[in-house]
DNA sequence: ACCTTCGGGACACCCCGTTTAT
DNA sequence: ATAAACGGGGTGTCCCGAAGGT
């Protein structure tokens, strides 16, 4: 399903990968959409906030943490990340449109990724070190959308190029959000990287 | 297609809905793939570089220009832009990994795009309006990645919010591209828009 | 089938007049050609070698019973074998040169039934009935080809005429096939039937 | 056509390899069957009767003449022909029992074919050098059935063989037409070919 | 009670022989 | 005489239910 999008996938051939019967799929989940719905819910809602969750809960500057989880995304883009994307930028694009339980579930995901994002960032604005003018739930919002752009991006050019490209901006973006103090700490000279 | 993407279009919908019989279908394409494919060259290339190409040629500041683009781009973004996405953006997530025919033909209209953009910003650099340390071409990849995520937040949100987010953060981003006389003359204070 | 051969028969209308549905036939097949193969397999091969293998495998001058289930299908040749020909026939010559796995089926098929023959002759050579001097596989092909030669002709003409007319030849030639001292025995005034 | 029979033979690959367009024709023929029958008329007819009819028609004795027809026959068996086997025989197997606009004028064709065998046989009979107990009209039949007996097993063995084995056997029974007095002339012994 | 085989049609894309504008 | 258009029907696949074995 990674590869051909839920709707193009036979339930033929994911049941036959996965080594299970028609029958055992239909005793459990009663139709094709609810088993996406489950995937969604047991397999990528896990895998999302399990990577940035933990993180940004953890006390300390939570631009760092959000640099240090970027970081990561680099260096986890393996050849199936950038082959198939962000899974559940998959499924988002290609089925919010088509099914509304498929929407929800999948808007509630990122909804509580994004909770997580501005939760942290009103924490570092309580903290002091992020700049207090900034809006957290827009920020969260931009942060995500730029990563599942950067993801597509990657994965129709086949190469992690325009995903660390994205990645760079974010990084410089979240440099901006410092209060000016340490803005002005960090010169603007070592921001060339866009 | 625009409603449930490229392959889980039915031939048959698709020829009805156009008024078209499948012998004129085939007479001129031979399978649904090339049709997709003139898809790709006679409707979204000419969409895409029509609306970015003649603006960021004509004289000007093109970090200018492209702001006034985005701003075309949040009033242009009617129901079906919000519900449908970017059809371009769409197309390329769903079919990159599944053919590579239409991966070729999208990245090539993806990239004419950029290169439209990192020649205006060239050549704003070149006439001292754009900071000389940018990287033209990582901009132009940053710009429209952000612009696809944003598409496509918008259209798992069904709601604008989400495009226009991304489009403050490319502003704000642009603004930070001009030379530092220019950047001291807005003062930082009228950026808290992130 | 029999009516309009392989390629032009519409699954569906096989499946219809069948009363078998589509998925039950997939389930079992997986294509047209693999329900071909059986059909040759299961159906025809029986139907054939249980014509001729057992009077060919009993006791007693296997001359006769050649003869004897030569005039059986003169008897049998009923409408349908006179509008349709032999279905074995009739599978070979549409589909040898378009699909290889029919062509040596077949060729299985017409050889079991060729090795039948030339096995029955060669022990009425042992058993001194037949004339030595005779090539058991030449004389198995020959017969095999007359008759096929025949069913094609009857089915042309839409009668038994020919078919009888290249059964009476078999016959004649039978007869020569008897060593020269029953040969004698039967006066050729009697083998004016040419 | 050769390869894979009229039905199944498109149209559009007839005319793109014969370098004409479908409007030509249409402008000729009116429908697929009525360029299918001029098939039968214009080239098999001429071939088949081209090919036999002239020995026959000269002075001499026709079963000679036969025999050397059958000597060209296994010479000019090229690989096309052990392939794709007798057209006229092809096309008869197929479309006898579909359309009998087909039929008859197969039936036509093979006709003459048997009646100027069956010409020649009489001839003979008169000229003193065929048995006259042999019903020629028979024989004619026998004669061509046998030999497309024979087309349709080298087609579907994909070798000669066959084809050469039913010609020997041919000619053994046009010399048991020969009057006694020749039949006595050549011993049985040499006949052993069978 | 759990699971599997088998069966059911609707519909997918494609191609066919043919006819209508040009 | 041609290119374009026409739909009906080709095979194969889809998601799913129902009968039946363990």
């Amino acid at each position: 399903m990674v590869h051909y999008g839920f709707q193009a996938s036979s339930l033929d051939r994911i049941l036959r990968s996965a080594g299970v019967t028609k029958g055992a799929l239909y005793h459990h989940f009663g139709s094709k959409l609810e088993l996406g719905y489950a995937v969604v819910e047991e397999v990528l809602r896990p895998a999302v906030l399990g990577k940035w969750a933990p993180p940004l809960l953890r006390p300390g500057n939570p631009l760092d943490a959000i640099k240090q989880i970027l970081q990561q995304v680099i260096t986890d883009a393996d050849d199936d990340a950038l082959r198939y994307g962000s899974p559940l930028n998959n499924l988002a694009q290609e089925m919010s449109p088509v099914d509304e339980g498929f929407r929800t579930r999948i808007q509630g995901v990122l909804q509580e990724w994004r909770d997580a994002i501005a939760a942290a960032v009103r924490r570092g604005q309580a903290e002091g070190v992020v700049r207090r003018n900034v809006d957290a739930g827009k920020a969260a919002i931009f942060i995500t959308a730029v990563l599942e752009g950067g993801y597509g991006a990657a994965k129709g050019a086949r190469a992690v190029g325009p995903l660390k490209v994205c990645v760079e901006g974010l990084v410089y973006y979240l440099e901006a959000l410092r209060p000016r103090v340490y803005f002005r700490g960090t010169p603007a000279a070592d921001m060339e990287l866009v």
